[in-house]
DNA sequence: TTGTCTCCTTAGCAGCGCTAAGGAAGAGCT
DNA sequence: AGCTCTTCCTTAGCGCTGCTAAGGAGACAA
């Protein structure tokens, strides 16, 4: 008797690695729970062992971005500012990583405990940077809030030019026939995209500049 | 022959304005093209005579909930600053004013030549302020991002707790459980929430005061 | 051997977005 | 008046979805 090679059982680790691998092909609202089996070489309900629902999955992929951005407290010698400059450089790169990975950050329902548990380590650095622990919330949050809006629109930019090139140039058509001056025109023509890395910095920046306003406000 | 009193016929606003209203009591998720065909006295496929598919409904919902905000270029001797701050306050409104209104918006996949005008007007404004079109179309898109991710994660949190309203007092417990210093709970027992108008505003704030100062370096 | 636990199977339900085809009511022309 | 054309809705149904019920194969312990 020829004995098969027999494949280790799934796990659900495994299942949110195929499904970030899945997510790059065929985007989020292709990812159904039979696709994932077929490429796992396993029935659908198999899955169903392993997570509870669906959205448990979305949520494990949606924590396993975040945990991929590899962010934590400052290092050594690193003013906050460069810090939190790079933390949202690191997370915007790992929302970038996977097709229609904000989309997924942004509708995952709760994160898990070792993800909150880096956020609490980050608040504490910036404690210990001299904020008080509310400006700490506001200023993390208020960075999270942006860098999630930002790619969010990014993304979105992105699959609608994927499914028809010319339709924002037709968004851009009816300004002009509306007989305007079109300022959008003049920035665009300008070669300064209202997405992209530049302008990720640009507001970036803004917002640390103000929080050291913040700062310095609300100390003696 | 008793005549039964005609429905007048139905209308693409029609179903953005019926969709909105079912939107508040099912949220998006519970929201199909049966139950709004059905809340409108019809069968489902008369919507697709008025619509061509459930996502262009979408995107003409989210394009109301921006136009209902009622943005558009600053009043006379309105300085930029409270000008914007005051906008950001109303599109906030405006995404809160609908269950999953922020989830919808970001969900968009194109917007109105109405709602481009309109946004196109602002950025001549800012132009006229003394920005550059690439610092206005930066400073706009900016600020659009910060809110839609703000109000994305206001409005996730409301419907996570709205389901058990415990949940979140367990991941705060994880973190005890860690044995950890827990700034985050310190943050929260000063009473500053992450979400929350006040929140809201600090990094508003932070968001434009950094763009004074970007506007300052830009000029001669 | 027997029972239990793990991890997968087959079968199928209720619901989804959407299409095909047709029918009723009114508008406009001859 | 009779006819046709257009508008706006109907019934029927396809292929897909997330998910559940029930059962079976294999490993391991008593």
């Amino acid at each position: 008797m020829v004995s098969e090679t027999k494949r280790p059982a799934l796990s659900r680790d495994t299942l949110i690695e195929a499904a970030l691998r899945l997510l790059d092909q065929v985007g989020l609202d292709g990812l159904t729970v039979r696709r994932l089996a077929t490429e796992l070489d396993v029935r659908s309900p198999a899955l169903y062992w392993h997570i509870r629902t669906k959205q448990e999955l979305l949520d494990g992929m949606a924590d396993a971005i975040i945990l991929a951005a590899g962010m934590g407290p400052p290092r050594a010698g690193e003013t906050w500012q460069s810090w939190l400059t790079r933390r949202a450089h690191a997370y915007r790169a790992s929302l970038l990583a996977h097709r229609d990975g904000a989309r997924l950050v942004a509708n995952a329902a709760s994160l898990s405990p070792a993800t909150i548990r880096l956020f609490d380590e980050e608040l504490t650095a910036l404690v210990d940077c001299g904020f008080s622990p509310a400006l700490a919330l506001h200023t993390i949050g208020g960075c999270t809030s942006y860098i999630n809006g930002f790619v969010l629109r990014e993304q979105a930019e992105r699959q609608e030019s994927a499914g028809d090139p010319s339709q924002r140039l037709a968004a851009v058509a009816a300004l002009l026939d509306a007989g305007m001056d079109a300022t959008l025109l003049r920035a665009l023509r300008e070669g300064s995209s209202p997405l992209g890395e530049e302008a990720f910095d640009h507001g970036l920046r803004a917002l640390i500049d103000g929080t050291t306003a913040a700062l310095q406000r609300s100390k003696p």
